[in-house]
DNA sequence: TATCATTTGTTCGTATGTATC
DNA sequence: CGATACATACGAACAAATGAT
């Protein structure tokens, strides 16, 4: 079979290839500074414009660092500084997150109605209402940001007198209340990125263009009732997750 | 204190916050068409490459997509159309990842020496000996793409022959190799995200700009000893991962 | 200290190509 | 075919940050 006929990629497209080539091959090693523009234009005859949205692609694949006044720059790639663990312990009846995150300021209860994919996860009518608590976390040692939500039904708060007076609580301690009341709890977490919306980069401090890391945690009751729902969010140029992969017994029918 | 002195936003950031606003208030609803070009100049009285600026970010923010010749339209955000479970199931001596993903070419098994991140992570010397086995799989059902590498380090195959000599075993057979040469096996996983690389936007059919999820799972023996790597990596426009959470028993020490 | 050359950032204007209807 | 829309590419000017003179 020929080729296909296509159209040939843009010249800017083209241009961002060969210099991406360049840096992956290590011709331009971490550090190096990129010619400038001036000396792109000259070298691969195009106008500045062009020069300028290759390096636009570039940065935006985070393969460079542009600083005003003094150059485009290879950024060295190196693994996210900070590693979440998504980990769970158990110390007699008391289960408590690995994670280590401290609150930056004070909780915020909001009484809302659930998303669409809120209600979904948690098997709950569309737009039921509930609780839902967002913190603004760190790590004290990196200054990493991260958000985090907590979703309550109303059902389950009902349930839970607790719950429902201090929707607040500290995760940990909703399990434990969780726990008291007689249920036996399982956790699941689905993780998913895009890419930071303009509220996202304000509050992780990301920058634009670049990737947010999402875990939706669902904590359920041994019956697959799922109670409560956990997001956290944080840029992930700076984190990245840790989860144990604990084999189950196959009943070879599972579709949980 | 009064407030600090900042350089305004440029028009066409300020331009796209706007419209980013108008977008997250339902002025401009999922599917709808946003103002021309033409309009949006004489609208906000900015000349055309401003707009096309403004409407690049919405582009890679993922709120808006542009179709030559029609229009630029607010794109409808939904959850990834595929999760991959990344739980491992146990039946009998037989350990088997949940995941179902059907493979498209032939495993390339390819000779090399680790990166530094992968000697990090496995424990070995920098520019250790290692093979490497590039999979190219796929979702039959939604056509969505996954990069599958495992890493095995050189001594870990010299201790098992039938891994050195077919190194591009299927994982769930490699995992009961190990079992039976006598490994109780444990499993870590770490999620992280980045921008699509060119060579990634070719493979797993990613936009420019488009974050990608990759998981590294590490086989480990009882001891904590690291054997193998299994790296992942998908788009995180259509695919989000899932794992079960489950509570450990504390020594209220371990640091693993 | 002040000035200047270099470099990237912002904004405009303009022309042409091409997909859609 | 023509009108509309977005895509690509060029040129030009000025602003602002940086570093050296």
């Amino acid at each position: 079979m020929p080729g296909e006929i296509t159209r040939p990629d843009p010249m800017y497209v083209q241009l961002a290839g060969r210099l991406a080539d360049a840096i992956a091959s290590g011709e331009y090693a971490p550090g190096a500074q990129l010619p400038s523009e001036t000396q792109l234009m000259e070298r691969y005859g195009v106008s500045r414009p062009t020069v300028r949205q290759a390096v636009a692609e570039l940065r935006n694949m985070r393969l460079v660092e542009s600083h005003h006044g003094k150059g485009s720059f290879v950024t060295q790639r190196s693994t996210p500084g900070l590693t979440l663990p998504r980990t769970v312990r158990r110390t007699g009846k008391r289960y408590t997150p690995d994670s280590d995150l401290t609150e930056i300021e004070a909780p915020a209860i909001i009484r809302t109605h659930l998303t669409a994919e809120d209600a979904a996860t948690l098997e709950r009518e569309e737009e039921a209402a509930a609780f839902a608590v967002d913190r603004l976390l760190t790590d004290p040692a990196t200054g990493t940001r991260a958000a985090h939500r907590t979703v309550i039904p109303f059902d389950v708060a009902d349930e839970n007198t607790l719950l429902a007076l201090n929707p607040d609580t500290d995760p940990a301690d909703i399990y434990a209340l969780l726990t008291e009341a007689g249920h036996a709890l399982t956790w699941s977490e689905t993780v998913s990125a895009h890419i930071a919306l303009p509220d996202e980069r304000s509050s992780l401090q990301a920058e634009a263009g670049a990737p947010v890391l999402v875990t939706r945690r669902v904590t359920s009751t041994a019956e697959s009732r799922p109670l409560i729902l956990e997001e956290t969010r944080t840029s992930a140029a700076h984190v990245q997750f840790r989860f144990r992969v604990i084999p189950e017994k196959a009943p070879a029918k599972g579709r949980n």
